[in-house]
DNA sequence: CAGTGGTCTAGACCACACA
DNA sequence: GTGTGGTCTAGACCACTGC
């Protein structure tokens, strides 16, 4: 007799959902009752609707119990990896550049998003990634030296700002987007694309604690994709 | 004397990998030690570490024991909500209308994405989904036809396929995929576009236990972007 | 107020992976 | 073999929230 683990308890719940067994926008039975007819204890079936509360299919209120979620609102995690690591996973061999540096009063706009006072400096970054020398990713890269001052003496001729702020700054939240758009004069230089190809972009914003860290835009070319499966 | 929560125990290991005490690619103590240290019990440091795990910032091995990351490879949870509920959300007023709809066998491109038969039949439909009338996203949708018969008798008039998939098709497996594309005539058309503008687009593929469900292609227009914040 | 889920505990046994 | 995390248990108290 094997002990009934929280998986089992977790696949039993969607057959039995899948099944119809239990309706959407419907109650389940109570935790007490579900450890009863499983042979388990209640912290098994807790941990099972908790999981399965996250994922989306279930949705717990104190009090009320536990409904079946008639829209599973699904929530798919991307995996962000470091360019290095996307482009040699798949097999090519990554190379990186920097093509501008400069240090700078904050533009309007960038002190908006920010919530920078007008005073801010910032270090300004253009930088490219390359997958098997053909370019791969572009990257125009804010920091806030208010935030991150040793940035000033940070040599990024040879790593990303990417892989230094990892490894050197913490950050508690961030903000991330993507979007389509298509290239600009600039950006199809860059990134070998004729103007007006669309580019795949991810904006990403990072703060430590109400203070804001850095701001990237990441453009990618032709055939990018984010893929995820759950 | 407050109890020590899992909150606690995530909130302070958090703090110790940021302020190096626990730096990145060194071993942690391991949860009888922590436990002894937090003055809780070992499930308490075990849950706190697991969501650490789960959240890219640890990497635990039975054995080896408990690492910090040195790259936070951090998993950025979106959302996918319906359609109507996107809109909605927005305070625009949701309008559905369907295009076109056929059965037909299916194409090779779509034989090859979902490893169909060669004799299979599929349900094709052309959507628009509208927000205070302006079209907001364009879908593409194909259903295969064994994996669900009834598909054939279903009205798609007034409601769109994914909330009827959704209420009555249980499914197991999804992958989605973003990418950026320009508008052809057609899509240029249907969303309100000149040609070669810009277009976000989600495809998503779902199975039941390998039985290929369907494949969707969403297209979005102008300034759709796709927001997390973790 | 009372029923539900949320969490903590102390202990136990087990599975895995490294030596 | 042996130390680590992975999980289950039985019980307890608490927090939220709907009645």
């Amino acid at each position: 007799m094997e002990k009934t683990t929280f998986r089992d308890v977790k696949q039993t719940v969607l057959t039995r959902i899948r099944d119809k067994t239990w309706a959407p926008d419907t109650f389940i039975p109570n935790e007490v009752a579900l450890a009863a007819e499983f042979g388990c204890s209640r912290s098994t079936v807790n941990r099972a609707m908790r999981e399965l509360a996250e994922e989306g299919i279930l949705d717990r209120k104190r009090k009320a119990g536990t409904r079946v979620n008639a829209t599973p609102v699904r929530n798919a995690k991307f995996v962000i990896p470091l360019v290095r690591d996307e482009v040699e996973a798949t097999g090519a061999a990554y190379r990186y550049a920097l093509v501008s540096r400069e240090v700078l009063p904050a533009p309007p706009w960038l002190r908006a998003r920010l919530s920078l006072g007008d005073k801010s400096r910032v270090l300004h970054l253009n930088c490219l990634h390359f997958a098997n020398n053909a370019p791969f990713q572009f990257e125009d890269r804010w920091i806030n030296i208010a935030t991150v001052p040793m940035v000033e003496q940070a040599d990024f001729s040879a790593r990303g700002p990417n892989e230094w702020l990892l490894s050197q700054v913490p950050f508690t939240d961030v903000e991330l987007s993507f979007s389509a758009n298509t290239a600009d004069a600039q950006l199809a230089d860059f990134l070998a694309l004729s103007p007006g190809e669309p580019v795949f972009t991810a904006e990403r914003t990072t703060w430590l604690n109400d203070n804001p860290v850095t701001f990237a835009r990441l453009s990618f070319g032709r055939g990018y994709r984010m893929t995820t499966r759950y």
